[in-house]
DNA sequence: TTCCAGGACA
DNA sequence: TGTCCTGGAA
């Protein structure tokens, strides 16, 4: 065990620390803002999006009067889309049970939808002074090198084995930037693959270290299954260049977000099966062109094709062209949209 | 081109 | 315990 090891973290922590927007502020709103941004989000990445949807909603009660496709427009392209639906729950809840104060104890923040552990950890330490530890990404990775933990990473055990050796620490200075400074030090210096051990100020302690098995810790879960999925989407053109679009219900990727008529098949279809497939849809249709892409998810591979059709008729729901950026699309559909306007 | 990081929830 | 997405690094 490290001597003064939340001292010496925070003494690292005051020097470098890095300038982010949401460290400027103790608004729980906005904390929570960018703690849910952030969530499998690169800092680089979340950014943007956390700026903009300040700007676009300064407060809970801004946010609980928008629309969910309001919402999903600002957050376009940030992926994960379920935890932006729990946050529009979490603000109406914030917005009636709380008369828009937005919570700070972990006891109650646990309870909103979208907010786990380190969330609420986070929120809690860093608005309230709660002893919560953050268990995240980065801390884990630091702890699991720290301690040599072979447990699998992201599993109950290790982050029940880490809390266990940090809660201690936590109790000694202030837990808010305790806990920002864990995840900075192993965001920056206890980093995936261009670990920085000879910046570390704990690798005379490290277990990882003296065994020469940084690289190897924390022991990642292997073997996912990728199944390949083959899309087709038909944008069908109509007299006045407008097109139709819905959103998408079902329990699947994308929840929310909007796209073309969508036929799912086994294989790659031919043009000659785009038209008859949308033959018995449209009269006198005329194929324009076909774009394709790949697009790859954690557990799945999409083959999408995209068939450009025009149709000599008039949509009585139809949108044109341009409008297509009023709605959220996911990323691969507003790559071509790009393409067509 | 492939690989990989990163929390909540059913 | 598997599934949500994207983009940067290798």
């Amino acid at each position: 065990m490290e001597n003064n090891f939340a001292k010496k973290l925070i003494e690292w922590y005051k020097i470098n620390l890095r300038d982010l927007p949401w460290r400027k502020t103790n608004d729980p709103y906005k904390i929570w803002v960018s703690e849910i941004i952030l969530q499998q989000t690169r800092i680089d990445q979340g950014t943007p999006y956390y700026l903009s949807f300040i700007n676009k909603f300064p407060n809970v009660k801004k946010l609980s009067e928008s629309t969910l496709d309001e919402l999903m427009k600002v957050c376009q392209g940030i992926g994960y889309y379920n935890r932006i639906v729990n946050m529009h729950k979490c603000a109406k809840i914030v917005v009636i049970e709380y008369n828009s104060n937005f919570p700070t104890k972990y006891s109650e923040l646990i309870k909103l939808p979208g907010i786990g552990d380190y969330t609420a950890s986070a929120i809690s330490s860093i608005c309230s002074g709660e002893s919560k530890m953050v268990v995240d990404g980065n801390v884990i990775r630091l702890f699991s090198r720290l301690y040599n933990l072979n447990y699998q990473q992201h599993s109950s055990i290790m982050k029940k084995t880490i809390k266990k050796i940090g809660e201690k620490e936590i109790l000694k200075f202030n837990s808010g930037d305790f806990n920002q400074a864990l995840m900075d030090y192993g965001s920056m210096i206890c980093s995936p693959k261009k670990y920085k051990c000879d910046k570390c100020i704990f690798s005379k302690s490290c277990e990882a270290f003296k065994f020469d098995i940084v690289d190897e810790l924390p022991v990642k879960k292997k073997n996912i299954t990728i199944s390949q999925r083959f899309f087709n989407y038909f944008v069908v053109i109509d007299k006045s260049l407008k097109v139709k679009i819905h959103k998408r219900k079902e329990k699947d990727i994308w929840n929310n977000l909007y796209e073309f008529e969508l036929l799912e098949t086994n294989n790659k279809i031919s043009v000659k099966d785009a038209e008859t497939y949308l033959e018995e849809k449209h009269q006198r249709l005329s194929f324009k062109k076909k774009h394709q892409l790949s697009h790859k998810l954690t557990h799945q591979v999409l083959s999408i094709d995209f068939w450009i059709f025009e149709v000599d008729e008039v949509f009585k729901y139809g949108i044109d062209l341009p409008s297509l950026n009023n709605y959220p699309f996911p990323k691969p559909i507003f790559t071509i949209i790009s393409k067509i306007q």
